[in-house]
This record gives structure tokens, sequence and C-alpha cells, in this order.
DNA sequence: TTTAACCTTTACGTTAACGTCAACTTGCAA
DNA sequence: TTGCAAGTTGACGTTAACGTAAAGGTTAAA
């Protein structure tokens, strides 16, 4: 098995650590749109990254909706007017801000743990 | 007016820009302990900064709950005995790997949107 | 062929994080 | 002293993101 092609629902659910509870809502909310075999959900290797991308949004704390905002704007690169271009540039300097600001957040925590680890470093030192 | 020693909750709200209800709501989940004067809660500057930590890990997608463990977690640095700082290093290494998780998928996020405005300026390219 | 493992839709339940009244008290400016 | 802006405590409502049954279809192995 060198390279698979398409995936079942409960295949997607155990590689992503997720139940096809989730997996479905997801669809229901028009961020993925896997194609059927009868009425069996088929996935394909598109899907399979699409979903990779939503969990990675969730990771970043943005809503089912902002994610789905994201993949509309992507989408709109492909073919759009020119108004919607150039709405779409306006989205996407928004976005920077928002990820700029989160990296300075993780900065900012991530003194905060230097410093957390320093005091616990001292506070054992103690107990020599 | 050159530093302001405490805050009322209205103050708070406006300069952070949310409600009081959430102030309130953080309070009852014992995220902020304001003292009183009567019934009417007044907020010290280290109240304030607790806030700011608060809408910070916001940002970062954590949840009220997770915050409150960061905090307990700080506390438990001054005057933890010696297993509670043991255990608090491993806290500690952990929130690094998702903060080190986070900082991935924001790159991941920004070559994206690299990606997107290129394409969004090649199609605007296309009407010249 | 039957049973067991997956799949499906439908629908109601749950938790977090507030929003939104309602009903009351308190501080202070006129 | 009065009235009104700002504070307080309930208590119920709301939305997002699923969880959790219920009731049934499909197919592959025994």
């Amino acid at each position: 098995m060198t390279e698979q092609t398409s995936y079942s629902i409960s295949e997607l659910a155990a590689e992503f650590d997720l139940t096809t509870r989730s997996i479905r809502f997801y669809e229901d909310h028009e961020l993925l749109k896997p194609t059927r075999r009868g009425q069996t959900r088929i996935y394909s290797r598109q899907d399979r990254v699409q979903l990779k991308l939503i969990l990675r949004g969730k990771r970043l704390g943005f809503s089912l909706l902002e994610i789905k905002e994201l993949f509309d704007l992507w989408d709109t690169t492909k073919g759009g007017t020119q108004k919607q271009l150039l709405l779409l540039q306006a989205k996407i300097s928004e976005r920077r801000i928002v990820l700029e600001q989160q990296q300075q957040d993780i900065n900012m925590l991530q003194l905060e743990l230097d410093n957390a680890q320093k005091r616990c470093e001292d506070g054992l030192q103690e107990f020599d």
C-alpha cells in the first residue's frame, strides 16, 4: 500500500483522532464535500487535505465559520471578478493582522513559561 | 493622571472592549478576584494585568479552564512542594508543545496567505 | 443466509461563554 | 432630598460544536 487514493469516513476519523460525527458535522457546514458511492461518503486526497486545514484552523482557535470564510476566500482567487479580488486582498490583510497578534501572544507566553520554569528550578534547588 | 492605581468594572470593560458581564463571568470562574468597597468591585493594577493575560489566552484559543490552569500553575511556583514543582515542570513542557504546534500552524497559514495574495495579484493583472 | 461491521439520516442532549432582562441598592450631582 | 447613572445578584436565553441514541440500509465473511 504505497499511496491511498480515497478514504472512508472512519479511516479519516481514526487518522485524525476525531469522531465520524464531527466529520459529518463539517460537511453539514460545507467545509467538506465528499463524493458518494451509493449513499456512502468517499473522501479524496483533496478532501483529506481540506480536513487537515480545518484542524489547523481549529488549533489556532478559529471558529468553523471563520475557517469556511478562508476556504471561500481561497476559491475566489481562481476566477473572481476584479471587485472580488480587491475585497479578497483586504480580507487577507485582516487575517495577517490576526496571525501577527497570535504570534506576539505566543512569544509572550513562551517568555512566561521560561520564567515559570526558572522559578521551578529555583524552588527545587532549595530542596537540596 | 499619570498612573491609575485601581479601576472600576466599567473602566476595564471600556479599555478592553468587553462587557461587564464577561468580567463578572471570569470572576465567577475564579480567573479574577477583585476586592470590594461595600459590594462594589475594585480592580487593582494586578487584577488588570490578570485580565490582560486572560484575553491573551483567549486569542490563542485557550478555554477559560485552561487559562485558569495556567494561573494556578503559576501560583504553585511560589511555595510548592517538591512533588508539585516537578509536576509543574511537566505541565510547562506540555504547554510548550502546544505553543510550538501553534507556531507551526501560524507559519503554514502565513505561507498560504502569501500564496493567495500572489494569486490575487496575478488575477488582477489580467484586468489590465 | 444470516450476522456483524460499517454506513446512513434524524433528532434531541450537552457544555462553554457569554447575552439579556429583571429587580434591587448605592453614590453623588443638582 | 431626590433622582439617575453605575453597581449588584439572580435567572433564563443563545450559539457553536459537537455527543449520543434511535432506527434503519448495505455488504462481505462464515
